[in-house]
Formats: structure tokens, sequence, C-alpha cells
DNA sequence: GCCGTTTTCGGCCCGACTGTTTTCAGTCG
């Protein structure tokens, strides 16, 4: 292997997100054999941190920094993790299933069902999986248990129904259609003054598993009431006072929130979430004498701030922490040391550096893209067909790139305000040599290197593939890493610290990807490369004009990312773009 | 299990809704 970070003598690589999966798992047991609350809540707290590390646990262990400095890990969870990191297993996982009703742990998570319930189901009528607990509810056997009645019976078929069809996380760029709709519709109602969405799409998550909207409004109940009668709703679920939940056709859960004005800054923060974040300011609040809760700032009884959501962060002494990263991943702490990152934002964008046309697989033409890109206020757009390696992209060979670059002089030769750049989006074969030579590569303005076969090599062999590709001098940008497509196809295999460091190292700029699908570097690599230095690109990959608006999805991404303006190469002026390729230096 | 500018012990964020209860437990966010 390539780089200096063996791993220890023992250890195997073991994904943080399988580590995370462990730590939730003794959490859940634990919660089931009646522990500690707080005792749980640290082993899901654990999981939380582990899975949003910015690198992986192995790299914990051998180096300088220690798991014991990461916030909420002490001595007692590190070894846990060590453990977990050495065996790949844990013997306290193995004792608590050893003394868990068997099937328990998938009851409870079942909506509506806790560790509680769980417990009595498992112990009391010997209910085993989640089926079990359908034909339980069918045979009416539930209602004979002492707390359970007809109505939570009912409830969970409802649930172990909708568990079946739903379940799985929407896209960002799915539910904001939905979410976008159903604002608009709140925003009529007469009584309604604001309303926004919260929650984990505010906070800019590549997929959300419900929506929140918060509204203020003079009338509550028929607020309530408008929302409840959403065309788009299949059943409404709960409906108090100041909540409602409804499920739409889609699937989606939609929590409403209703506040009174003055509360409207109290409650989008605290909606707004994580609940993590959440948790750590009211804390603060609480060693400041003070109590935060949706409904504002108080001290004692008295209301004292609330209507913005500056105050919150005000009364424990913090700046404004943008929702992507508020997650307690750091952001307090560098929020109070004022060093939080100047985020990217949509505006800062000059242009896009990666879309295609119908010479490759794109949808609309050479002049169509660039005319769009002119519209949207760019003032620069690559052009990145393919190169001939991916079949179903009907790429260009060296002969259709030169006649292409024909076509982008004339049509740089006619707009004026854009500026047009000979790209290309050459394939990394699979073993790291590029599809295109060097004498054609060296004509383009912009090389992107990006992988489209060859997904299961082994780790070994695929970071060898790229770091490959990356040594290659012509290549200026690596586009979409890992070449993941969420829900559909993992991240290839990769050492991903080693390779982000090459490309640190070589001036290679690293994409992040705006295709809905794709979001590729994902947040926690965004936020590794940041850490190493790397210069980023947002690109949409457009395959249309109207896909230039994914530039949106990826600019998320990359502030879940806590990229920096500074450091986007696509937020720069032409000249410096162009004096600042690798291949200019 | 974590953590400490009063603490190495004794705290740990806070409120709403539902269903099954006769005053509250369980669950959720």
């Amino acid at each position: 292997m390539p780089g200096n970070r063996h791993p220890r003598r023992g250890t195997r690589h073991i994904e943080n997100a399988e580590v995370a999966r462990i730590l939730r798992e003794v959490g859940d047991l634990l919660e089931l054999g009646k522990a500690n609350v707080f005792r749980v809540r640290a082993y899901r707290n654990a999981a939380r941190t582990v899975e949003e590390l910015p690198a992986a646990v192995e790299s914990y262990f051998d180096g300088e920094k220690s798991l014991t400095d990461v916030p909420g890990i002490g001595t007692d969870l590190a070894g846990k993790i060590d453990e977990i990191a050495r065996t790949g297993t844990l013997r306290l996982i193995r004792d608590l299933r050893r003394r868990t009703p068997k099937g328990a742990v998938d009851l409870m998570h079942v909506r509506g069902i806790g560790p509680r319930r769980a417990r009595l189901l498992s112990t009391r009528l010997g209910v085993r999986s989640v089926k079990g607990l359908a034909r339980a509810a069918r045979q009416q056997r539930i209602r004979q248990l002492r707390g359970f009645g007809r109505k939570t019976e009912e409830s969970i078929l409802r649930e172990v129904a909708a568990q079946a069809s739903e379940e799985q996380r929407m896209s960002r760029a799915e539910a904001a259609q939905y979410g976008e709709a159903l604002l608009a519709y709140m925003r009529e109602a007469p009584a309604v003054n604001r309303a926004e969405l919260a929650g984990s799409f505010r906070r800019c998550r590549e997929t959300v598993g419900d929506l929140d909207v918060l509204v203020t409004t003079s009338d509550a109940p028929a607020t309530i009431a408008h929302f409840a009668a959403c065309p788009d709703a299949s059943a409404v679920l709960q409906r108090g006072r100041t909540r409602a939940t409804i499920r739409l056709h889609s699937g989606l859960r939609v929590d409403l929130r209703v506040i009174p004005d003055r509360s409207f800054g109290a409650a989008l923060h605290y909606f707004t979430g994580s609940k993590a974040h959440n948790i750590a300011i009211r804390r603060m609040g609480r060693d400041r004498g003070l109590k935060l809760n949706e409904y504002g700032v108080f001290r004692g009884a008295q209301w004292i701030s609330g209507r913005d959501e500056r105050d919150m962060f005000k009364a424990v002494g913090l700046p404004w922490i943008p929702p992507e990263l508020r997650e307690n991943g750091g952001e307090i702490e560098a929020a109070a040391a004022g060093v939080l990152p100047r985020l990217i934002t949509l505006e800062a964008i000059r242009g896009d550096l990666q879309c295609h046309t119908v010479d490759s697989d794109g949808r609309d033409t050479l002049a169509d893209m660039a005319e769009a890109a002119e519209a949207a206020g760019y003032e620069y757009l690559a052009i990145t067909d393919h190169s001939p390696a991916v079949r179903v992209t009907r790429g260009l060979d060296a002969a259709g790139f030169r006649k292409q670059w024909r076509r982008i002089d004339a049509l740089n030769a006619r707009l004026r305000r854009l500026h047009v750049l000979r790209g290309v989006e050459v394939d990394i074969h699979a073993d790291g040599s590029l599809d295109l030579n060097d004498s054609i590569l060296s004509g383009f303005d912009l090389v992107l290197a990006s992988v489209h076969s060859a997904f299961s090599l082994s780790r070994a062999a695929q970071t060898q593939r790229i770091l490959r590709a990356i040594a290659h001098r012509s290549v200026d940008i690596l586009a979409h890493p890992t070449a993941r497509q969420i829900g559909r196809r993992a991240p290839i295999d990769l050492d991903l610290d080693v390779v982000l460091r090459e490309a640190v190292q070589a001036g290679v700029w690293l994409e992040v990807n705006g295709q809905p699908e794709r979001l590729d570097l994902d947040d926690a690599a965004c936020r590794l490369a940041g850490s190493l230095g790397a210069v980023f690109v947002v690109g949409s990959d457009a395959h249309s004009t109207a896909e230039l608006r994914f530039m949106r999805w990826g600019v998320d991404q990359a502030r879940r990312g806590w990229v920096d303006t500074a450091r986007v190469a696509n937020a720069w002026p032409l000249a410096r773009l162009l004096r600042s390729r690798r291949r200019a230096r």
C-alpha cells in the first residue's frame, strides 16, 4: 500500500459506519435491559460521533490524536471502539444479546414501540419478530396486556404495514419537491404569518426521513385544520393543539408545528436540530442559568428572547451557526473560537465545471447549454463530454473532441458574457490509465477524470487505480471520487484518506457532484479533504439545461462538509481559475 | 457512560401527543 498509514498489527480495516452500527445496537440492547438512560444515550451519541469522524477509527489508535479527545468519548468507549476495530465485534454485545429476548430489538424499531413495550411484548406474549407482532395484533392478543388497548393494536398494524412499504429515506431533491409545495400550500392559509421547513431538510442532509414544517399563525386551530386537509395527505397520524403529523401519498411523513410569533426563532432553532446540537446548546444555557426551549430563552419563568434564531445563539454567547453545521460535530467549539468556515453559497458560484451535451450522453446541444449557463448568470462553463470507454454515453474520441473545440471557439466568439471551456470527463480504466492519450489531453482547458467501471476491485487495487490517475499530469479534477449512487451503488472501496492526501499533494481538485443520486464527495469526505487543504469544485454534472440547477444540491453538500468559499475553484474569477489549474503550474 | 471556572460525585434538554388511565407512562422529536 502507498502512503505511510499502516494499520496497527492486529487491526483490520473496519468502516466507521460498522462501528457505529455496533454501538447503536449496544444502546438498543442496554435500553431493553433497563440500563441507565444516560448510559444508553452515551452509546448512541458515540455511534453518531463515530459516523461523522473525519477519519477511520483505526487512525486514532496509532497517531498523535486520540479518541478520548473527541467529545462524548471517554476511556471506556474508546476501549470498546478499540475492541471493535481489532476484533470486529464486542464481548459486551454478545453478553447483552444472550440476555435479551430474541427479536426485541427489531420490535423497538417499529414506530410507537419503545423499550418497555418491546420487552413486554416479547416476554409476555412471546413475540419474536415484526411479523409475529403483526400476527399477535391481528389475533387481538396484544390488547390483553395491561397498558395496551384496541387503538394501540390498530396503530401497530398500521405502522408495520407502513414500515414494510416505505421506510427508506427519501433523497433530498425529491423531498424538496414535496416540501416546497407544502410550504406554498401552508402560506396560502389565511391566518399563517410565516412558514419554513426545518429539520434535517434545512440542515441539508443528503436524505431525509420526514419533513418538519414550522408556522406562526394567529389562528392555530384553523391552521392545523388546513394542514390536515392538505390534498396530498393520505392520512392524519397525529393532531393536537400545537402539532400535527400527516402522511403524504408518497409515504413521506410531515410534522407541522404551530407556534406564536415571538417564538419563531426559538422554534426554528429547536426543530432544525440536530438533537445532539440542541442538547449541547441547551446545556450551555443551563450553565448560564437560562432555560432554552422551543418557545424561547427563559430566566426562571421570564421570557427573554426567541423571536429570531440568532437570539438562541446569543443567549449562550455564540454567533449564529449555519444549519448545515449543526450536528454537534465541532461547530459549537468553532463558533466559540470565531473560526466557523465561510460556507460556499450558490450566489458565490461563478461557473459550472461539469456538464454534458448531445455530443455524448447529454440531451441538449452545446449552444443550448452555453446559453442556459449565461442566462443563469455564470461567467464560465466547462463542457465535459465523456471519452469513448463508457459505451452507453457514446463518448467522443480525439477527432470528435477536436471538432467540438472548433464549435466551442465559434461559440466563444459569439457569446458576450460567458466563456466556454474545452473540457472532458475522461474515464479512468481499471488499471488507472486514462481513456485518452496525452496529445489530446494536453489540448483541453480542463480535464476531469472519473470512474465508471470496475466498481468492485479490492480496496488495494482500487486505491492504486485512483492514485495512478491522480499522478497523471493532465488531470485537473477528480470527479465524483467514490462513484457511489445513493441507494443504488455503494462507494468504491477506497482508502479515501490516502487518496485525498495524494490529490491535495498533487494539486488535483476534488469535485462535489451535484447530481441528487451522487452528491459525491459526501459531507464527511469534504470535511476530511478540507482539513487536508483541498481545493474543491462544485459541479452540476448536468445532462440537460434544466439540470444546471443541480448546482444547488452540490453546494448544499459542500456546505455540510464545511467547505469554505475561498477553497472552491469555481467561485474564483476565470483568470484565477485558469492560472491555478494544475497544468498551469 | 461522560464530564468538571463552585463538582472526581452527582448531575445529565425539554415539551407534546396518545392511549389507557382515573393521574400518568410510554414514545417521539
